[in-house]
DNA sequence: GATTAAAATTGGAATTGTTCTTGATAAAAT
DNA sequence: ATTTTATCAAGAACAATTCCAATTTTAATC
């Protein structure tokens, strides 16, 4: 243990792909680096605030907003609901079980192409997929 | 030629899965199984006006969200944008054409299961699957 | 067919997540 | 040190959707 906090920090560089890291900025990329539970702007707010108490929710908008435009993060919607953002920028899909509210990420099958699984029109050019499933774990399986 | 319109209308019954098929209900149907653009509920309301002049935007969120309660239609969210409702009940994804703004209903090809796609937590049932694509399609290929 | 009960519709107000605006701060460049 | 530029904060504004109370329509019963 070595660190300010008593838990493991991050070490964030002063840049990440063109984008600076101000001090809100990498505030609110280690809550999502650390936490893998897909928050949304508000929760991310509120931890943020923490340790940043004067930050305003404004800004953590715009942080998520420049965030996830440089892909540094991903922005995950389900239905209607609010925005939740995540770090893992692997290709990843979403499982929400709706029996706990946890969010799964989910991984392709290694070898699995997405033109071998789905009929897409001729001349198409994916830029980004997202799978979202909605269920429930069987426990007893 | 023989209905009271122009177009062949199709042929609504007095309820469907147990819903009753109200005069608005049934015109927000139609819209849906005439049109296959995928519209939004303003686009469905501009639709329905044209019909009923004096239906409100509140019945067709009502309607709208009766249908896809009883699983006659299916609501479609991309991104935070405006949802948007489709007839097509077929196991299917979207894929969003983001240079014209089109949307094609996207299907997997035949005997691809999902599970054989994507490594899902033991035990979890799945309830609905959806698949956004966005991207472009290139004319020259 | 009139009467009652239940369901659907309407119009507007309220809600909610998000974006915008403006002025203040901080950082980088000169 | 001064100017320029980017970022931040606070609250107002916005857009899609939902809620609410009152009215209308439909169905059920007499």
């Amino acid at each position: 243990m070595h660190s300010d906090t008593h838990h493991e920090s991050l070490k964030i560089p002063d840049e990440i792909r063109g984008l600076r890291m101000t001090r809100q900025r990498g505030e609110v990329y280690r809550i999502l680096a650390e936490e893998k539970t897909h928050p949304t702007a508000n929760e991310v707010f509120m931890r943020v605030k923490d340790r940043l108490p004067n930050v305003s929710l404004a800004t953590i908008y715009n942080c998520l907003e420049a965030l996830v435009q440089h892909g540094i993060v991903r922005q995950v919607n389900f239905d209607r609901e609010p925005s939740r953002f995540c770090s893992n920028l692997a290709d990843h899909g979403h499982f929400h079980d709706a029996s706990t509210g946890v969010i799964h990420d989910i991984h392709f099958k290694p070898g699995v192409r997405l033109s071998d699984v789905l009929d897409l029109p001729d001349g198409a050019l994916i830029d980004d997929v997202e799978i979202t499933l909605r269920g429930r774990i069987n426990s007893d399986s």
